[in-house]
Formats: structure tokens, C-alpha cells, sequence
DNA sequence: CTGAAAGCGCTTACAG
DNA sequence: CTGAAAGCGCTTACAG
């Protein structure tokens, strides 16, 4: 089982391998090249299975038709659900994906830009980590395409699609506002990811178009390091605490997971003790309790909008001004109760 | 931001090329090239931040230090949970991780094994489709390593990293017959996956060993294509024409969550009227209702052992024994009532 | 219309 | 101890 060459081909077909090449890449007609020699060698191709060895084309070309996808944690959901979507929009334009997980590690993060970078991927998607602003800086300067995605730098001219998320947080917040939830507590994360900052603004200025009071003790911020336990028991505690709460804003997903199980220790039902409102959606909230509203982010529109970016930056023709794309979540309210 | 290449370190060295190329890959001493310039040499690499480029290294070595990565659908939780562990292991090894989802489609699966071989990885991981044994028949015969996980061909001498699906399900079965149940319902789906049919196998033999007769109507047997949708209503229905039964082994993971909600439609109990035994863990079942039982995959080892077997194929000292791993699933029991 | 040649960046066997 | 050269498989500008 040995690879065909370009030059097996070209013995094959009685041409010298240059022919081939330029046949196989369409530049027949272009360098006027005989239909039925053209013909034979695409013949033989298909035969023979011929695939050109993708490093070789990369080293001489400069592309790789490959794009670095990173991510923060490939086994989370959302994550997961992103990468999928990615790789189908890239995979429509004849791209593939290389990926890789950042675990939220700076190091990590910069280590993985330069293996991108030495694989010669054509362009970069990236939900970057706070400490790789530099990094996507340098990108940046040697001219391959970057995206962000889900975050973004506002100091950096890098084009990102993102989700509103202070609007968001603003939708989900006037809903309970208007069912007239007035003691809404925040849990939320103590990261300083802009969209975390971004909802916790909607919160707040949710709060202050209603004329309410902004209550500190309202707030539970927990540490990123915390293991699922803690958070949960962090959550219950804080429950107990707070008797007054009648509704809980949960800033994301994992929270949201941990939120209910804590809810559950605290023995309180939802929505008639309380009503929870959480950002991005899982399997789990609508099975728990078809009550809980869901700000949910549209991740098919998130990968398509980068990949059209991204192709946008590829084709030399487009001019390279940066776009930034603003993305609205869709709020879920599953049961009026 | 011109990259660096081996000619520029060269020549601010003021050697020739092949002594960087020799003295980077840790051949000096071999070489008995002289410590004053080796050390000069790595200085100037380090200062600035060469990185060899990938794509030449593979083309001349025809190594590139990639793995590829096939699974059947990269959002799914349980690829993704072990597509970040073999990300992991990989990485411990030196090794970056290739990845696409095959989604099931005979077609796409092979195209992908094509595309990941024109890229040069060095060996192969794959969760195969049912249509992918003749690839993965040729794969082998280039010699490059491949290993299989989750699934295999009984025929091919590939080696495989497989749960023991058998034991799982006799597991399984054994903890809801100790505990009285006797009219025990099989809830799986009609793909001829090896996984699946040894799953249903361990139903059958756990009934046999308990003298209990096999009642063809408490199987129900969903087709693959099937919505989300389709799946709840069908077991719902299967629910109410069944009440006799007590509990249901769900054979897998997608259909266990689709269960749940048929079973919360049909206002049947957990674990009242009806007890759950399910494959796959999710963090749904644990919140849903601590009283069902997860036989859970260990996917950590399965990872582990995988990257372990293709480590070993690459390593060409050892011998190349195709060898088997059967991995011992965990059955969790949350709570005893 | 077709062929010969250079070169992408690297590694390695070989000559000195 | 160090240097010159070949070659991995491909593409493309150039010469005929």
C-alpha cells in the first residue's frame, strides 16, 4: 500500500509531473493543456485514488486549508456543541479543524497558538483565556486571520462574534421583574470575562430601570476554582440565608446545574418558592422543571458568523476592516407558571 | 513578524544550517559538535522563539506528532468527555489531536480517514461507523497504528479498547433482581453496533440465570433515525400499554434522558412505580432522581489505554501483537431505597 | 501546448 | 568536529 505520487501519475500517464499538477488544481485550460491529456491524467487520478499529501502542499503553498480551533474545554457542553457546529460550516468551505482545549491556563493558551502556528493553519478561531490578549495581539501582526468568539478584547482590533449578553441578562431580568419578582438574587462567578461582567450589568441596570434598590447581599460570587461540591454548598448555604429571595439569576450553565441541586437540599420547589432564570441552556432545565427560563445562546449563528469572518479575512480580495458581531440570545420561557 | 526559520539562526550563528538542525534535536553530543557553539545556537533559538515549522518537518520525516481523532459526534457528551481525555494523554506524550465527527455516515467516515492520512498523523484513534471495516481494513494495512475504541470488528485484527458491555448490562440487571424486580422492560435502539447487541446480551442471560423468561414485548427497539421527539413519545406509549412493568433498562445514555421525560409524561415515579437502570452517565440522572443506576463507562481509562496502544505501535522496538483491552464499567448506585 | 528547474523548511547520510 | 548536498512531494514562474 504505497502512496501515489504526482510523479507515479505522471509515469502513468506518460507526462512529466508538472502536467499532473496543473491539471489536478483546474489550471488545464488556463495553461492550455490538451483535453485528452488532461482527461487521461484525471482518469488515472481517480484510479489510483491519488490524494496529494497535504504537508507537501502546505509547505509549498503556505495553506493548509486547516483551522486552529480553541477552545476552553472541549468536554463542556456548550463548548461541544460550538466545536461541532465550527467544524460542519468549516467543513462546507472545504476547511478542516484542528482543535484543542486551553483548560482557562494561559500557558497552555500561548503553547497552543504556536503548535496552530507551526501546523500553518490557515486562520484562527479563539474563545481566548484573560491572559492570551498579548498572544492574539501577536496573531494578529503576522497577518493570519483571527476570530474571537463568546469573548473578546475591547482594547484589541480583532474581529469577534459575541453575544449580547447584557441584553440578555436585561430580557431574562425584566421577565421575572414583570411576573413580579421583586428579591432577585445573582450567582454568579468571579472571572473578569467580559460576558460575565456584561451580565452582571444587565442585572444591575435591570434592577435600576425598575427603581429597585441594588442589594449587595443579593450578589453570591463565587471562585472559579471551586469544585462542584463547594459551589453547591456555597449555593445552599446562601439560600438558607436568604429567606426573602424569590427568584434566582444563575450568570451560566454550570452554575445553573449546581444551583438546582443546591435548591433541592434547601428543599425548595420551583417556580412556587422560587423562580430561577438561568444563561445557556442544557438538557437538564427543561426536564427538571419546564419552569425555569433560559437565556440561551444561538450557537449555530455564533460558528456560522466566525467562519464567515474568518473566510471574509481569507479572501484577499475583501478589505480587512475588523467586524465584530453582536449576537441576541433568545430567551426560553417554557411554562408561564 | 517573519517567522524564523533554521537558515536565519544560522546565520546569526555563523553556522550552517544542519548544525542548528542537529544541535535542536539533541544530536551535539552525536555529533561531537562543541558545547561553546551548541549552547550558542540554543540561545539564539530560544531568543528568538524559533518553532520548527511542522509541516516540513513532517514532510521530510513523515512524522508530524499528530494523532487523528475520529468519533461519531463531538457534541455528544460522551465524546466529548473522551476527546478531552485523549487530548490529555495525548498531550502528556508529545502528541496533538486531530479531531471530526463522523456522525454516523459511512461516507463522511472514510473521507475523513483520507483527509487525516493526506495530513500525515501518525496514528489513528477511531470510534468506527458499522460501514468503516473495510478502511479501517486498509488503514491497517499502511501500517500506520490505528486503535479502536468503544466499538470493534470482531473480524479485524485491529487492536480495540471496549467496555465490557456484557458485564455491564449483567451488572446491571443483577442489582434490580436482588432487589425484587421481575418484570424488567428493555428500552434500546436498532444500530448493529457490537456495543449494543452485547448490552441486550447481558439483558437476556440475566434473565436466563434468574429462570426468568425472555417476554419479547417488554423490549422495545427504536430506530436510530429517530427524533428526540419520536423517542419520548414511543417509550411513553410503551409505558402505558406496559404497566405491569416495574423497571426499565435503558441501553443507553440518549435514550435513559428521552426516558426520563417519557416516563415524567406518563406521571409514573421514580422509584415508586417504576425503577431505572440506565448506561451512560449524565449529569441529569443524578439530579433528577438519585435512585437511578448509572453503569458508568470509564472513560478516563478507556482514554488511557487507547493512546497507551498506539504508543506502543509507534515505539517500534516492541512487537505488534494486536491486543485487546476490556475495560471493567463501574455501576453506580446513588441511593439504595 | 509541454518540460525543466527552483524552492517551500527541514533532516540526515556522507565527505572531509 | 563541520560543511555541502540530496531529497521529502508538491506548485509555479519560466523557457521553449
Amino acid at each position: 500500500m504505497k502512496r501515489v505520487s504526482i510523479k507515479d501519475i505522471a509515469t502513468r500517464a506518460g507526462v512529466v509531473p508538472s502536467t499532473v499538477s496543473l491539471v489536478l488544481n483546474g489550471k488545464a485550460r488556463e495553461q492550455r493543456i490538451s483535453d485528452e491529456v488532461a482527461d487521461r491524467i484525471r482518469k488515472i487520478a481517480d484510479e489510483t485514488g491519488y490524494r496529494p499529501l497535504q504537508t507537501a502542499v502546505s509547505l509549498r503553498t503556505g495553506y493548509s486549508k486547516t483551522l486552529g480551533l480553541i477552545v476552553e474545554d472541549i468536554s463542556n457542553v456548550f463548548f461541544a456543541t460550538l466545536a461541532k457546529a465550527i467544524e460542519e460550516e468549516a467543513y462546507a468551505s472545504g476547511y478542516k479543524i484542528v482543535y484543542c482545549s486551553t483548560e482557562n491556563d494561559n500557558d497552555k493558551g500561548r503553547e497552543l497558538i504556536a503548535m496552530l502556528t507551526s501546523q500553518q493553519v490557515d486562520g484562527y478561531l479563539i474563545t481566548p483565556t484573560p491572559g492570551m490578549e498579548s498572544e492574539v495581539q501577536k496573531l494578529k501582526l503576522t497577518g493570519k486571520p483571527v476570530v474571537l468568539m463568546d469573548r473578546y478584547f475591547p482594547l484589541l482590533d480583532v474581529p469577534s462574534v459575541l453575544v449580547d449578553n447584557f441584553s440578555g441578562a436585561m430580557m431574562g431580568m425584566e421577565h421575572l421583574l414583570k411576573k413580579g419578582y421583586r428579591s432577585i438574587a445573582l450567582v454568579t462567578v468571579d472571572l473578569d470575562q467580559i460576558q460575565m461582567i456584561e451580565r452582571e450589568r444587565g442585572y444591575h441596570i435591570a434592577l435600576q430601570q425598575w427603581h429597585l434598590d441594588f442589594q449587595e447581599t443579593l450578589v453570591l460570587n463565587l471562585p472559579y476554582q471551586n469544585s462542584q461540591e463547594q459551589i453547591v454548598e456555597a449555593i445552599e448555604l446562601f439560600l438558607k440565608e436568604h429567606p426573602e429571595v424569590d427568584a434566582v439569576f444563575f450568570a451560566t450553565n454550570y452554575l445553573g446545574i449546581c444551583g438546582l441541586e443546591a435548591v433541592q437540599n434547601a428543599k425548595k420547589k420551583i417556580p412556587e418558592d422560587l423562580a430561577i432564570l438561568c444563561f445557556d441552556d442544557h438538557d437538564l432545565f427543561r426536564l427538571y422543571s419546564p419552569s425555569i427560563t433560559i437565556i440561551r445562546q444561538p450557537i449555530r449563528d455564533i460558528a456560522k458568523s466566525a467562519i464567515h469572518l474568518l473566510m471574509k479575512q481569507l479572501d484577499k480580495n475583501s478589505p480587512t476592516i475588523p467586524e465584530n458581531y453582536l449576537k441576541q440570545p433568545e430567551m426560553v420561557i417554557r411554562n408561564s407558571t
